[in-house]
DNA sequence: CTTTTTGTTGCAACTGGTTGCAAGATACCA
DNA sequence: TGGTATCTTGCAACCAGTTGCAACAAAAAG
């Protein structure tokens, strides 16, 4: 797990600290391949040790996410999923209304939206961190099934 | 007020009703002028009637969103705001991160990226309801201010 | 005007997520 | 190795917003 390393780099550099329940969360996020709910992230914990509680496991996925190491996506049911992205370009999601899916743009292919804001509201967006609705190839001609 | 009759209108043709309720809510919106949180529109409207539940205003905050009367934006603070836009173009919402200011872009000014979408991933975007986050002109040279 | 249908409301309970705080644990230094 | 500064945790209370439901009320029909 070079992510671990890393990890632990980036923690001492702000004068945060290693514990055993943060390397747990990132552990979780390993097995999970893919983007789970925050209570599906702890009940993998939880596995691990019983006693975690879940303000934890939102405190250090909002950590991670600070740090670039976590993406979040807001599905739009009212509940945040989130994956590791580890060390990737910072991604635009689009989350599709019809099946669920939820895919990753690179931002650079979103550049030139970034360039009108700038040129016509004076306005510099961030887009680390933006979710797109709609429907993807497959459920935009199919009616829409459910998730 | 043109916009009552028009939602008159509209309720009729979805076999819906016209409730004391749904008219305090909307002639809240109309005092407003901008973007205000479900509460401060809940306490516009119990100056009018004292025995309004807080869950009718999130219904027909709800319902007029649906309806495209009401634009809805999520400025980052945990608490949706919302505002009359009648019957304007849809648009897009920049939030100012240091200054809280909250612009609309009309949405064909974005056009090209829902083409870019369309053409490489197939996918079909919604951008009715897109809120982006940054800077403003005023606060990119500054250090950011309070809200 | 009364009845009937069905959409709407207030209420209370609940949801996902956040926060203040005292107790506990980590990392550093002697 | 022991002491200490300070970061982190579990807990419980809280927040904005949603939901199920029985009572209510708008609109249409008689």
């Amino acid at each position: 797990m070079a992510c671990e390393k890393i990890f632990i780099r980036e923690l001492h550099q702000r004068g945060l600290r290693l514990t055993p329940q943060r390397e747990m969360v990132l552990s979780a996020l390993h097995e999970a391949k893919g983007f789970e709910t925050a209570e599906e992230i702890y009940e993998r914990v939880r596995r691990l040790s019983a006693s975690v509680d879940i303000s934890t496991i939102y405190r250090t996925l909002d950590l991670l996410h600070h740090m670039g190491f976590v993406a979040s996506v807001d599905a739009g049911d009212g509940q945040a999923r989130f994956a590791l992205t580890a060390l990737q370009e910072p991604h635009v999601h689009l989350v599709c209304q019809g099946c669920g899916r939820i895919v990753g743009v690179p931002i650079h292919e979103v550049e030139p939206l970034l360039q009108a804001l700038r040129a016509r509201y004076g306005f510099e967006a961030d887009l680390d961190d933006v979710t797109l609705y709609g429907l993807c190839e497959n459920c935009r001609g199919s009616s829409p099934s459910a998730r």
